[in-house]
RNA sequence: GGUGAGGUGGGUGAGUGGCUGAAACCACCGGUUUGCUAAACCGGCGUACGGGUAACACUGUACCGCGGGUUCGAAUCCCGCCCUCACCGCCA
């Protein structure tokens, strides 16, 4: 969330960029006020309640030596006045409670102010195109199979299995297509690290604590499974069990970048959709993914997040796979993020754009409610920035592959994966 | 699942009702000194929200796993929860 403090500080830059989320700047501008006036409100509560707490201590202390000394009649005079200032006390703490409450809930509401490069929009229809693939696309054969087709025909991914096991959306991927996968996984672990990423291998399951950190509660709560039993999240991204390694954490300036990787499943309800969209392997309940998360100094946030923009796009290259980088609009941007760069791949059996990585900037608005800090050079105390992006997402990623580099004598694995694996075509 | 022990500042760890926001030691930072990859000595060293300041200084309150209770007063007593460790059971 943002804190109250940049609200105050930025209402109006805040009020104007919220805007292309398709807000009303008076009306998110009449919120904010009252957010503010709420905390003045609170603010003067508190020193008003810290006056009497003080007293109320100062006369405690007073009882004690009163007592010791045998003046029994005057500490209890004093007692009577610390009761009195105790009720005092106790309807200060309960405004004070109600107060917290409201700001709380309004702080939780608003979503990350979007960065000065963030285009007005309402869909995706209004997403930047920053990058366009301007080669030509794979040239297929004109009987080019769509790659549940393809998967059907090489026995690569079995959806029905899949279904009869767990239910549609959970795939079961068999033969070369179990393998292709382990080597996808593989090369982007590897090229993680070469780029300096520190490679973990978290939980899957997180706790409340966690998924309210990273911002997927109370958000995204329906997106997420849930196991009441033991009131524990199935992680719907790596990004939560990774980022949530520096919940609490006051780092020094020194420190700087942190740079995490992880190779987890991803679990996601997606509630709600159906159609062609979610056909194959283009949307699942269960996927695969290697993110990549950094927490970085204020001041280098931006630099760093083109850096991870172009970690992603070499990733791409090496697949020989076509893509285009987008800008997300306003509306499509998700509600933590200040900046948003969306890949897409094309997927030309289908003859469809994919997004199979999505690379943000959160600036401080992770961090604020992960209370991840870190301490400059004069001791202050500040929050950091904290990045993540996919590197990649492999259920699309592989019907991307499937498509493209299918030819009649079966699909040709891209030359970069060829030695994580034993064979060089599917057939 | 059972039994036992325990959760205090970056770490170790003292502290069973007021003089404890918290000893001591280690680590860390600054300084002095000795001239040698170090030691000794001195000083500093938690976070949050307020007040205060140009900024410091200074200052109020809260926080000793979390939440509640008892009391004039709680790290310290009581209740609930969470977590950690050890052993047993079960199990990949």
């Amino acid at each position: 969330m943002l804190t109250l403090k940049k609200i105050i500080a930025e209402l109006d830059f805040i009020a104007k960029s919220l805007t292309k989320r398709g807000y009303n700047e008076d009306d998110i501008k009449v919120i904010l006020h009252e957010l503010i006036s709420h905390d003045k409100k609170r603010k003067s509560n508190q020193q008003a309640n810290d006056d009497l707490k003080s007293k109320m201590k100062d006369f405690s202390g007073q009882i004690g030596k009163l007592y010791k000394e045998g003046k029994q009649d005057e500490a209890s005079k004093l007692k009577a006045e610390v009761v009195e200032i105790k009720e005092k006390i106790k309807t200060y703490d309960e405004n004070d409670k109600e107060l917290k409450i409201k700001i709380d809930d309004i702080l939780l509401s608003i979503p990350n102010a979007p960065h000065n490069s963030v285009p007005h929009g309402k869909s995706e229809e209004d997403n930047e195109v920053v990058k366009d693939w301007t080669d030509p696309f794979p040239i297929l054969e004109k009987d080019a199979l769509p790659h549940w087709e393809l998967a059907k025909k090489y026995n690569l991914i079995d959806f029905e299995l899949g279904a009869f096991i767990t239910g549609s959306g959970f795939p079961l991927f068999r033969n070369k297509g179990s393998k292709l996968k382990r080597a996808l996984i593989n090369f982007f672990l590897d090229e993680a690290e070469k780029a300096g990423y520190e490679e973990i291998r978290p939980p899957l399951m997180v706790n409340e604590a966690s998924a309210l950190a990273t911002g997927q509660l109370p958000d995204k709560e329906g997106q997420m499974y849930y196991m009441e039993k033991d009131d524990l999240y199935l992680i719907p991204t790596g990004e939560v069990p990774i980022t949530n390694i520096y919940r609490d954490v006051i780092l020094k300036e020194s420190d700087f970048p942190q740079k995490v990787t992880a190779y987890t499943p991803c679990f996601r309800r997606e509630a709600g959709s159906y159609g062609s969209d979610v056909k194959g392997l283009n949307r699942v309940h269960q996927f695969d993914k290697v993110e990549i998360v950094q927490i970085s100094h204020p001041n280098e946030s931006y630099k760093l997040l083109d850096q991870m923009v172009s970690h992603v796009e070499n990733l791409l290259i090496k697949l020989e796979l076509p893509y285009r980088i987008l800008r997300l609009c306003g509306g499509d941007l998700g509600f933590t993020s200040a900046l948003t760069y969306d890949f897409e791949v094309y997927s030309a059996g289908q003859k469809k754009w994919l997004e199979v990585s999505s690379v943000s900037n959160f600036e401080a608005f992770q961090s604020n409610r992960l209370k991840l800090r870190y301490k400059d050079r004069d001791g202050k105390i500040h929050l950091a920035h904290t990045l993540n992006g996919s590197a990649l997402a492999l259920a699309r990623i592989v019907a991307a592959i499937l498509e493209n580099f299918q030819t009649p004598d079966g699909i040709v694995v891209p030359k970069v994966l060829r030695k994580y694996l034993n064979f060089e075509i599917i057939n």
